[in-house]
DNA sequence: CGGGTGCCCATACGATCGTATAGGCTCCGA
DNA sequence: TCGGAGCCTATACGATCGTATGGGCACCCG
């Protein structure tokens, strides 16, 4: 990150070119011209290091996909529920502020329900699926949870709130990268999950 | 829906399969030419009726927020809490079965932050946003609760994942329309905004 | 010193996009 | 009856897309 863009070599510079323009404009709108254009260098360039746009895509995929796995690749568990969603939304929130292109690309693959989409979306279920599963096992989770929905909210609201940013922006007024505007998404998605949003009244089915 | 597809004029044939053509591919991805086909008749008449197609996407908002008008304009609140999440939740359940091509269309729009994109989502955190509102005065709200927040994470579980509904069902294994699948989603989603995702343990501050 | 290998650019081709234009067909009122 | 209005089709034009091709320049190894 500290590199300057003229130290990288010609096709790391479209790689990271690529990955903003797709994350910016979507994969299909992004055409091989613009991608160059971004990354200062000729369109033909772009097919020399990789073939084709489906090549490029690859590449991207491949780059996003080595970013995700060593960013949460080693999440433990421990300590009270509190601590741990709010252990999980901020590393989650520190990931977006030092990769956010990076993330705004799995939320467009997302919806682009393709190969590369779905491969995606496989990791960041398994990601998911294993933090909730070493909570179950810390016996830390509702015992009627639907485990399955659990993982898809937890994607759905971090994924979601970035692909939406401009839209959430204008309306919150701040930045969502910001410290301010990540800070309080990071703790209104953390009491979300902790609390739901209803005033806690006595418990409804008295326990057992 | 009853009135099969030949009943209808051309021009209400040619928005229709916009729609769905747009809520499928993405506004950029579907051109004019693919709407045309879809809806049985020749390029040239789209232009004739709408113009341009900047002109056919704003007769696709136009009946797109009419529909989200008439659909949620009366919202009332009253009962308890568990009450008003789950009928807050088959409203939209409903709602996403009875239109399934205009809310992934208002999904697409929200991710474009132009112009039309940017009014739909005013129209819906307003509905979001008078429904906490209602909450808030009958107090069944947390009093911590961030609102804002609060009225983004609605949209973002509900319109996510529809936009996200040909992975998730590939996940899932079900149908997300189907009345299984969007029973299910809608008890899910319910619980977490009623109870959060973890185990409810002695409350961490004993009330007041 | 000479030739090949890797990085890079320029140009061209066919397909598809949005849009403009002109021409038919049907039906209704003067 | 006949002429215009409304619905619809066909064709053409310029721009932009992805891709293929060939040439230029630097550097290294024999």
């Amino acid at each position: 990150m500290a590199i300057p863009p003229s130290d990288l070599t010609g096709a790391a510079r479209i790689r990271d070119a690529a990955l903003r323009q797709f994350a910016a404009r979507g994969v299909a709108a992004a055409s091989i011209r613009h991608v160059a254009k971004a990354a200062g260098v000729s369109p033909g360039l772009v097919q020399h290091h990789f073939r084709s746009k489906a090549g490029l895509r690859q590449a991207v995929d491949a780059f996003v996909m080595r970013r995700a796995v060593e960013s949460f690749g080693d999440l433990i568990v421990e300590g009270s529920p509190e601590e741990n969603a709010r252990k999980l939304g901020s590393r989650i929130a520190a990931f977006i502020r030092a990769n956010p292109a990076v993330f705004a690309y799995i939320g467009r693959s997302l919806l682009e329900a393709d190969a590369p989409g779905r491969e995606l979306f496989d990791r960041l279920l398994l990601v998911a699926r294993a933090q909730l599963d070493r909570l179950l096992a810390k016996r830390l989770l509702r015992k009627e949870l639907d485990l399955e929905w659990a993982a898809l909210h937890l994607i759905l609201i971090n994924v979601g709130a970035f692909l939406l940013a401009p839209t959430l922006e204008r309306y919150l007024g701040t930045s969502l990268l910001g410290d301010t505007g990540m800070g309080r998404m990071e703790k209104a998605t953390t009491d979300l999950f902790l609390k739901g949003i209803y005033r806690q009244r006595t418990r409804q089915t008295p326990r057992r």
